[in-house]
RNA sequence: CGCGGGAUGGAGCAGCUUGGUAGCUCGUCGGGCUCAUAACCCGAAGGUCGUAGGUUCAAAUCCUUCUCCCGCAACCA
């Protein structure tokens, strides 16, 4: 038995979820089902991204609360999870009082061990709002080109800017003239880290996605520099050094730490000393889940922050790193209005299509296209036409000639010696990250039974020679019982119809064996044709 | 020389790490079957793998040149 930690990306709580949120969280799941039924002891684990700017700005504009955007859509992922069947051992939210604690305690822990240092800084300042400002509150004219440029990078030229290079500073919010005070912060020594994470990327050449490899080595290639782990917010979690008191933990620093602090508390709820399981050894696998841009979060500040806290922790295995989906071609975002939520999509298509065709269709190694006549052509032709109509023409053919009773048969050799072969198969690719490809080696496998279907022509078999009959129809029952398991960890609800129907034991990832009748009880389509408007 | 990704039959893609008869899905055309949701099975046509060079007995795959396309403020995986 092997330990499995999974860490799912943490949606920031400022926007609905939307189908790029879904192609690189939905990986999680299935590697997580797939572990369970492995017989491992998974902890998955996830929550939502409560703090930071955007969501003070933003509150401040609509004149509400943080809290209380932040609990909303705390609450609309929670059901967008649940309506896609994610299977989260735990999903919290960085405002929650656990978090908040645990994240002072690390905090605390190193600040002891000598990673974290007070500098003061040089700060812009807006007398008008009384309030330091972030880099992007700040708008200014660009050094380089003299166009107008905002916080980090020029609008104009593209450039990337030193904010403090940045002339004719005004405050974004009321457009005053900004001026500068010193500030104080406490800074992380990222850079006492560079040589553990040079050897890390070293270490996990084979383990991470090459998106992972790349970003991080060019990250490192820059050099890493200490970050300020404070910012001037009121919206939060408290920075547990006095003198800070009217500041708050950086959100990076502090969001990525839910990962711990989630994992502790499962750790907690089921007494396993969450020391001993998080320390590095053969038997634990972690992975970690998100899209590219969350990148280097993943792989240096938060491996840094892990060896900052306790060096004998395991840093990442597995970073499972996905490209982007694009509409069209284009990038999605809220203000090109191309964006599809995930709602949207749930409440036009089965949850088990939408998670077939964001895997099968999923971007692991470069962007990729959404297109909803993809997706329907997806599902007709694959759930439809190949799985659902290799389940459908055998069951019902047995349900109009012999009431539904299987009858034990022989079952064909080759398709046994298939069947052995393909759990280690399909799970070796999903140990590597490799859904694409799983998912159609298990499409392949329904293809297979099609076929086998239509060379032992049953249907004149069953006038002529019903033993025969039998043998074919329980050749085919044994592949749709292992089709249930296999598909479990990608289609977890029509697995489960499947198993329903044939009174099948629940899921595991090994070949399922039958040795007696079975009787099918309440038949139904599994996927129904999309006809496209 | 800002950074990164891409260019493979009509469309969408896989293959490139570890060179060795170019593969999948859709679409088109023809055939089979009638158990099945116009679903399933078999076959055909269609590509000098962006360009130009190089390495090699052999290159879509390795090296170099060039061209074209896409992304890189904020929201945001």
């Amino acid at each position: 038995m092997k330990d499995i930690l999974i860490g799912g990306a943490w949606p920031y709580a400022n926007n609905s979820l939307h189908i790029g949120h879904l192609a690189a969280l939905l990986p999680a799941d299935v590697i997580a089902r797939y572990h369970r039924g492995c017989g491992n002891r998974v902890i998955y684990v996830s929550g939502t991204d409560c703090h930071g700017t955007p969501i003070t700005v933003r509150a401040k504009k609509e004149g509400v609360t943080p809290e209380s955007i932040a609990l909303k859509y705390h609450e609309e992922f929670i059901n967008s999870f649940k309506n896609l069947d994610f299977s989260y051992d735990f999903y919290t939210a960085t405002m929650s009082l656990e978090h908040k604690k645990q994240v002072q305690e690390f905090y605390k822990i190193i600040l002891d061990n000598g990673y974290i240092y007070e500098q003061e800084d040089e700060q812009d300042f807006c007398p008008t709002c009384n309030e330091y400002l972030s880099d992007r509150e700040i708008i200014g004219t660009c050094p380089i080109c003299g166009g107008n440029a905002m916080g980090e990078q020029c609008d104009d030229c593209l450039s990337p800017i030193n904010p403090k290079e940045l002339k004719n500073k005004h405050c974004k919010i009321c457009n005053s003239k900004t001026n500068i005070k010193t500030n104080k912060h406490l800074y992380f020594k990222l850079s006492a880290f560079q040589e553990t994470i040079e050897q890390l990327v070293i270490d996990r050449e084979n383990d991470w996605r090459k998106n992972a490899i790349n970003e991080t080595k060019k990250y490192l290639n820059l050099g890493l520099i200490d970050r300020a782990t404070t910012r001037q917010l009121t919206w939060g979690v408290d920075v547990p050094v006095d003198g800070y008191q009217d500041k708050k933990i950086y959100v990076w620093i502090e969001a990525v730490l839910g990962y711990l602090t989630a994992s502790i508390k499962v750790c907690n709820d089921h007494n396993i000393d969450y020391n001993e399981f998080l320390k590095n050894r053969e038997d634990l696998i972690t992975y970690f889940v998100h899209g590219k841009d969350n990148i280097t979060f993943h792989t240096v500040i938060y491996p840094a922050l892990l060896s900052a806290i306790n060096p004998s922790y395991q840093l990442p295995k597995k970073i499972i790193s996905s490209e982007y989906v694009n509409m069209n071609d284009e990038k999605m975002s809220k203000s090109k209005g191309n964006l599809i939520t995930v709602d949207e999509l749930v409440n036009k298509y089965h949850k088990d299509t939408i998670r077939y065709y964001m895997i099968a269709n999923g971007p692991e190694k470069k962007d990729v296209n959404f297109s909803s006549s993809d997706l329907i052509s997806a599902h007709n032709k694959f759930l439809v036409g190949v799985l659902g109509n290799f389940i459908n023409r055998n069951l019902s053919f047995v349900n109009k000639k012999f009431d539904g009773v299987i009858k034990k048969a022989l079952i064909d050799d080759n398709i046994i010696a298939r069947t052995k072969t393909i759990y280690d198969e399909v799970g070796q690719l999903i140990n590597d990250g490799e859904l694409k490809q799983a998912l159609n080696l298990i499409i392949d496998y329904a293809t297979l039974g099609n076929k086998y279907y239509d060379e032992k022509q049953p249907w004149v078999q069953v006038k002529e020679d019903v033993s025969s009959f039998n043998e074919t129809t329980f050749t085919c029952v044994y592949m749709i019982a292992n089709l249930s398991n296999l598909l479990y960890p990608f289609m977890p609800s029509s697995a489960d119809k499947i198993k329903a129907m044939l009174g099948l034991n629940s899921f595991k990832w090994e070949e399922y064996k039958i040795d007696n009748d079975l009787k099918i009880t309440n038949l139904e389509l599994l996927f129904n044709r999309i006809d496209e408007q």
